[in-house]
DNA sequence: CTGAAAGCGCTTACAG
DNA sequence: CTGAAAGCGCTTACAG
C-alpha cells in the first residue's frame, strides 16, 4: 500500500514545466529539448520520483497478470511448472506473479488474499482458501480429482498410471508392495494403491503404509520406518519423487540393495530421479502439458477471443510410467 | 494489452443502476439491498465483467511489486531464493513477479522489457539487458563482483571460499586439482581457482580445465572428458552443484571411486548435494541472507522510510565451505 | 518545443 | 438504499 507522495506534478513544479512535459521527458519521447529533458530528469531524481504503475497501466490499457499459487516452490515439481508457465504466459504478454504458500498455514491465507488483489486469474494447487476465493477472480485448479464440478481445472487421473506401476512391480515378481504417503489422511494416490492391491488379491495390511514428511529427509526416515514396520516388503510406491529419492538414499545407507531386495517407484517424473543411483522409476506427469492446459483455461476464463471453445473447462492428464533402474 | 471493453458503466446500464452501486454491490459493501445486489451480480456475469485492476490500484493507492529475474528457474539455486524472497516480500506487502529468462537469449530481452513495465524494482542476476534497463526502475543486481560501482547490488566474494576449498583439498593430499567451468570464457570462479593454484605453486595446465553445459547432464559428460583429458587429476572443483552432481554421477558410472580416487567439490550449497551418494562437499551461499539483503536494498532504493540508512548500497556475502563425503 | 484539456476505470466521501 | 461529484496519477491527442 504505502502511498508515496511524489507525483508527476511535484516534478513538474520542481522543474518548472507542465506535467505533460515531464511525462514526455521521462518517457524519452522525441519532442522535448535536451535542456528541458535534463532539467526534468534532475528534478525527478532529486525528488526520488517513481511513476505510479497503476496510473500508467490505466491509461495504457489493460495488461493481464496471472497468479501462480504453489505449495512449496522448493519441491522441484513447481519450478519446472513455473518455468514453462511463465514462458507461455510471456508469449501472450501476460505477467506471472508468484505465490509460494509455504508450510505455514496462517501466513498462507494472507499471502493468497494479497495475490488475489494483484491478478486477473489464478492458477494453482487447490487449497480450501483458494476454493473460497473463486468469487473474486477465475481460478484454474491444478491436480484435482478427475470427477467433480465443472469449474476450470486440470485433473490428473492417476488410476491407470498407478495400476501400470503396480502391475509392473508384480510382473517383476514383487509380492509385498508397500506405500509411503505424504499425509496421515490417505491421499488419492494411496487410495488407488489400496484399491488396486485389493482388486488383485495382493498382500496388504496396516504395516504396508508409512507416512512421511514431504521432503527428501522425510523419505530417508521413512525408509527406516518401512524396514522396521514391514520387513518383508519387496517393493514400495512412494507419494512423490522428492520423498522417493530420500527413501532410495535411506535404503542405500541401510545396505538394502535397490532394486534387488526392494524396488522403489516414485511419482512426478522429476529430473532428480535421473540424478541418483540407481535412477528412479517414476510415474511421470507432463508438466509442460499441464502448464499449456492451464494457460488455455485461463484464456478461456478471461474470455479471450478464440480460446473459449478450446475444449471445455476441465482437462484430464494421464501420467506415464517411466521405468528406470530402481524397479 | 488487449483492452476488453466491458467496464463498470456497462454493468450499471445492464443492471439499471448507477456505477457506484455496481462497485458497492460487487465489492460486498453493506449498503446495498439484496435484490439490487443480485441484479448487479447477474448483470456482471452476463457481461463477463472483470474490474480493471489498474483502475482499482490507482484509487486504492500504491502497492509495490518487485520483479525477480533469474537465468533458469530449473536450477534449484533459484527456487530456494525465490521462495525466501517471496516470503520476505509478502511480509512487506509486496508482490513478486517472476521472470525466467531461460536459455533463449532473443526471447529473454523481450521478457525482461515486459517485466520492467510491471514492477517497481527488479532483483536479479545481472545481464547486459538488465544493466541497460536500470534507467527505468531500480535494479538490485545479484552476484556481482565484489569491486565495482556503487549501484545497489549484492556481491559474493568467492576468493576466501575458493581458497578454503582448495586448501582443504591440498590438506587431504590432493596434488592435481582440476576445474569444471560452465562457460568457455573463464568465470570469476575459474579465475580465482587459477590464481590460487599459481600462488601456491600447484600443478596446472590447459588440461586442468573442462567446460560443461550448465546442467547435470553436462556434468555427466564433463566427468568423461575430465578423465580422458586429465587422467591424473585427483580432485576437481566444479562451477556449481548442479554440474557437480552430474560429475559425481558420471564418475560413479565410470567406476571411479569418490573421493578416494578423485575428490569433488561443488559451489552453491544446494539440497541436492545431500541427496546423492557420496554427499557433495560444497561452497555454500546463504540464499536466505541473499534474499534478505536484496529486499533491504530494494526498500532503500524505493525510499521506504527507515531503510535508507541500513548499510549502503552494496552488500558482500562470503560463502562457507561445507565438507561432506565427496572430498 | 511546450501547455491546456480530456479521459483511462474505478472508489470514496457527500448528499439525498 | 442509491445517485451525482470528485479525484486517484498518468498519457495521449490537440492547440499553439
Amino acid at each position: 500500500m504505502g502511498t508515496r507522495g511524489v507525483t508527476i506534478v511535484d516534478v513538474a513544479r520542481e522543474a518548472q514545466v507542465s506535467r505533460q512535459t515531464v511525462s514526455r521527458a521521462l518517457n524519452g519521447l522525441p519532442e522535448v529539448s535536451e535542456s528541458t529533458r535534463t532539467r526534468v530528469v534532475e528534478a525527478a531524481r532529486r525528488l526520488n520520483y517513481r511513476p505510479n504503475r497503476a496510473a500508467q497501466g490505466l491509461v495504457r490499457g489493460r495488461d493481464i497478470t496471472i497468479g501462480l499459487v504453489v505449495h512449496d516452490l522448493r519441491n522441484p515439481y513447481y519450478p519446472e511448472l513455473a518455468s514453462v508457465l511463465s514462458r507461455l504466459a510471456a508469449e501472450r504478454g501476460w505477467g506471472v506473479v508468484l505465490c509460494d504458500l509455504g508450510t505455514d498455514d496462517a501466513a498462507a491465507g494472507a499471502r493468497l488474499a494479497d495475490v488475489l488483489r494483484r491478478v486477473d486469474a489464478v492458477v494453482g494447487s487447490v487449497t480450501p482458501a483458494l476454493t473460497g476465493a473463486s468469487q473474486s477472480v477465475p481460478v484454474v485448479a491444478l491436480d484435482v480429482e478427475p470427477v467433480g464440478s465443472d469449474e476450470p481445472a486440470i485433473a490428473i487421473d492417476y488410476a491407470p498410471g498407478i495400476a501400470a506401476a503396480l502391475d509392473h512391480l508384480v510382473a517383476r515378481g514383487r509380492r509385498r508392495i508397500a506405500m509411503v504417503d505424504s499425509s496421515s489422511t490417505p491421499s488419492r494416490r494411496r487410495l488407488l494403491y489400496r484399491a488396486h492391491l485389493q482388486r488383485h488379491g495382493l498382500a496388504w495390511d496396516e504395516t504396508s503404509e508409512v507416512v512421511s514428511a514431504d521432503t527428501h529427509l522425510g523419505g530417508v526416515e521413512a525408509a527406516t520406518t518401512l524396514r522396521r514396520q514391514c520387513p518383508d516388503a519387496d517393493a514400495v510406491l512412494v507419494f512423490n519423487d522428492v520423498i522417493a529419492v530420500g527413501v532410495l538414499k535411506g535404503l542405500t545407507r541401510a545396505g538394502v540393495a535397490v532394486p534387488e531386495e526392494l524396488a522403489v517407484v516414485g511419482i512426478d517424473g522429476l529430473d532428480i530421479g535421473t540424478l541418483v543411483t540407481p535412477e528412479l522409476t517414476t510415474l511421470a506427469i507432463d508438466r509442460t502439458a499441464l502448464a499449456r492446459h492451464a494457460i488455455e483455461l485461463v484464456a478461456a476464463a478471461l474470455g479471450s477471443p478464440g480460446d473459449t471453445a478450446a475444449g471445455g473447462a476441465r482437462r484430464v492428464l494421464v501420467p506415464t510410467l517411466v521405468v528406470r533402474e530402481s524397479s
